[in-house]
DNA sequence: CAGAACTTTCAATAAATATTGAAAATAATA
DNA sequence: TATTATTTTCAATATTTATTGAAAGTTCTG
């Protein structure tokens, strides 16, 4: 199979993963191509590769940016902006789950942590349900915040030695 | 606070959690309600509670039956069906997990693995991006194929000493 | 500074997804 | 078996989310 069509699969399949989990198709398409293309491309490269509008095309990218998994790229003599993302997929990792913790995460964690602290305890079942809650996420959040800080080596031994 | 607000708002805080992850909200709403109630609820109380219709409420149910999330409960002398959900928050991170690895992460990780093999190698770079996305997701999966089938104290001591 | 190249914005529109409600199916009771 | 209670299905509808494209904004260049 020839690398182009493998990288076409490959968008596909980045962007109904993507979509899945509650991130919109054309990101995660645009987010596939720029990996698996070797030079950095301009957003009408893009158009022309995805087939979408200028528009769509623009703020996807973005939002990529936002996420911190896109960079612009200024190469000399070329007026326009062109785009390429990181390809070590443990930064990758790492910068989504970083994203997705601060964004959709923390602040159901924040609720719970007041909920757990201010409820009457009238129900102690559901009292119990928040404090574990609460325990779960800490220790969620702190492996996760290891995994932000950590470098891609030293979080790998550990899991090899986890699962070991 | 009296609990019943606090199940009020932590029903909405699940609700939202879920939408952003891609499961619909009506679906976390219920599993919310029903984390938090100290008993089986009926579909009729389920609507009422939720101000959902009869289909909805049905089709989510069964979605959460699905899920492992939730199960049916008989109830002596009564007609209908009634239902609980779970309350050990590890189990249900569990469940959760494992059914969102099989559904959605198992058949795009076969492409990355396919596409792996297969692909011609024309371009290098793309190469070493398969060849590093296949490492990262098998050492994720055997993490969670662990996670599965660990008690919860088994898994929790080894996440403190990952942490430590 | 004028014009060209390029980017951003956003109201209109399209597409995807969720919800309703009533009819059909099923199960329980007398 | 006929009646009633309960669950399931699904076409119609509503809601949410994504996309377009053209106008407005910006930046660069001669």
């Amino acid at each position: 199979m020839k690398s182009n069509e493998a990288k076409k699969e490959f968008i596909q399949a980045w962007g109904s993963l993507g979509s899945s989990w509650g991130i919109n198709r054309t990101m995660s398409s645009i987010h596939a191509l720029l990996m698996s293309s070797p030079k950095a491309l301009s957003t009408e490269e893009i158009m022309e590769e995805l087939q979408i509008s200028r528009g769509n095309a623009n703020m996807n990218i973005r939002a990529l940016i936002d996420w911190g998994l896109v960079k612009k790229r200024f190469i000399p003599g070329e007026r326009k902006e062109f785009f390429e993302a990181g390809k070590d997929i443990w930064e990758i990792a790492r910068q989504i789950a970083s994203e997705r913790k601060r964004r959709e995460l923390s602040p159901v964690l924040e609720v719970i942590g007041r909920l757990k602290e201010t409820e009457d305890q009238s129900d102690p079942e559901f009292t119990a349900l928040l404090k574990d809650m609460h325990e779960f996420t800490a220790t969620l959040t702190n492996v996760m915040d290891r995994f932000q800080q950590s470098d891609r080596n030293w979080f790998f031994k550990k899991l090899i030695k986890l699962i070991s």
